[in-house]
DNA sequence: TTGTAGGCGTTATCAC
DNA sequence: GTGATAACGCCTACAA
């Protein structure tokens, strides 16, 4: 039973008979071998492997990661992880990446500048999600239409004044706003933008804000789920209905979301799709496919998610 | 200039002069060259990897995550991550960490059946965090003392009636309502157990079904954060208020109980104490200072933090 | 202080 | 269909 044997059947590479399979297999079964895909990585000209950093706290992270294992499987590499936390910055997880070899990286919600980030794209292949970054393969949502699509939704129930919380100098929030300043001119709407925030807290100032200036907007529209579940807190702690007396709107579609006694409507990002797309951009480049100049900006639809914290206007 | 020196010179070995020293090194900035980290594996005796299950979906694995980074570089190990998500159970994240070759492993919260840890213990020195096993070394936070201490905060405040919810069999739940007991006859207090649940909606669903009870207790010891901020929503929906009304107290001081509108008194797991000691034995075990045949129960305590939500009662 | 030889577990290439 | 051999990049041991 020679090495070269073992190595055909446990790769089910042509070349070996039915019966010397079984028997090999049996073997390996015994003494519980498995390859070591180390040493078939050294051996072989490509590791097939992709690097993911991602941000260890972050929950929209860990459903990109989720896709991104899946999506890469399809296409026969395997995934590295590399997490970034407090005491492990992004620089250090890409270092780890590189010197394991992997042929590409993926990058969700970098927080490296974007001439780092170009720089490492000149080394190997990277594809960014969740952030758009000039002359590097960008994955994100499109945030202008999740914008539109929610204040289209707001108009459709009767609302005439809705009231923006803007996120500031986050990723996606100009997209998001330019959506909202969009769609509110479209429909003859007043554009009213206030500064909104990331957290529950941004949400719950903006909200006391609001309240203390004595007219209340018809609806809110919220940068995303935490600035909206902030204004809803503030809301029904001042004996404001949602929705019978403003209706409030999210995005991100974050699990909190969903819960029976939140039920806040929102727009969903798609991450297994986000996932997908940026895995197949990835190994495109792994495959020589992409010319090296060319850098791609690739957008997916969020898609709208009504439950109960939006309805029609009380009057 | 040979391999075998510039090996010397990359991994600090003595046998070699301070002028070649800087020459080779030179020479490696020069053409970009590291070390690849998989070939000199292969070589060594030891691979120096310890294996790393979590799920990427839950919070407080990440703090955990966080602090075995840093414990395992202190000691001189790398940390292969392998993530349970919706699409990849543990079984999978276990089997591709031995393909690694990884000397030891460590999970969080693992989901496998107690049997099937213990076999997976005999094959390689194994640590579960966050779940007690028996038969397999454990670290995880006294939760005993962790529900002792927040019941004796409620007392040394003046409550008597506390309603604890109960969090089923989910790991770590039958010792918080062993310690709950244990605290609330020592108090001579009435035992108030009613079913809770881990998340949010379980929380709110047994303060709906307290409301409806018509009799209040003076406070709510919830099994863990999610569940009590969903009794806190309720009841805040319901004009009952925290903590004038009823004081709230939860258990992992999550990152949403600290929130300037929220600010939840609770129970702290010290995260980066558990890494550190579930690191610590794992390495102790990979030296052979641990005998095969002895586990250990590793217990740290929790600490009370205190927030806004707990008050003497108004009376 | 430096160079040489051998081998870690795998696969590709070539004989048989 | 099967087996021998070299090589991937690195490290250890030993010789120069």
């Amino acid at each position: 039973m020679s090495r070269a044997l073992v190595s055909i059947v446990m790769r089910d590479a042509p070349g070996a008979s039915e019966s010397t399979r079984e028997r090999v297999r049996c073997a390996a079964e015994e003494i519980g071998y498995r390859p070591d895909p180390q040493a078939r990585r050294l051996r072989q000209r490509r590791t097939r492997l992709v690097g993911l950093t991602f941000s260890a706290h972050q929950e929209f992270h860990a459903d990109l990661v989720d896709g991104i294992y899946v999506a890469a499987e399809a296409l026969g590499y395997d995934v590295v992880l590399s997490a970034v936390t407090p005491h492990r910055d992004e620089e250090r997880a890409v270092r780890t990446l590189l010197d394991d070899r992997c042929e590409g990286l993926l990058m969700v919600g970098p927080q490296l500048s974007a001439r780092a980030l170009g720089e490492l794209a000149a080394r190997l292949p990277l594809v960014v999600l969740a952030r758009r970054v000039r002359g590097v393969d960008a994955v994100r949502s499109d945030d202008v239409a999740g914008a539109v699509a929610g204040v289209e939704h707001l108009v459709g129930l009767g609302h005439r004044r809705i009231l923006y919380l803007d996120g500031g100098t986050a990723p996606g929030a100009a997209e998001r706003r330019r959506g909202y300043r969009r769609a509110a001119k479209a429909a003859g709407l007043l554009e009213l933008v206030a500064a909104g925030g990331l957290t529950e807290r941004d949400g719950a100032a903006a909200a006391t804000v609001m309240i203390a200036a004595g007219e209340l907007p018809d609806a809110v529209f919220a940068f995303n789920d935490r600035c909206a579940l902030g204004v809803m807190d503030v809301l029904i702690r001042s004996g404001i209905s949602v929705p019978q007396d403003v209706s409030v709107i999210g995005f991100d579609d974050s699990p909190l979301a969903g819960l029976a006694h939140i039920q806040l409507t929102t727009i969903r990002q798609d991450s297994a799709g986000l996932a997908a797309v940026a895995v197949e951009r990835l190994v495109a480049r792994l495959d020589g496919l992409v010319p090296g100049a060319a850098t791609a900006d690739l957008v997916r639809d969020p898609t709208l998610v009504v439950r109960g914290s939006t309805a029609p206007p009380r009057s």
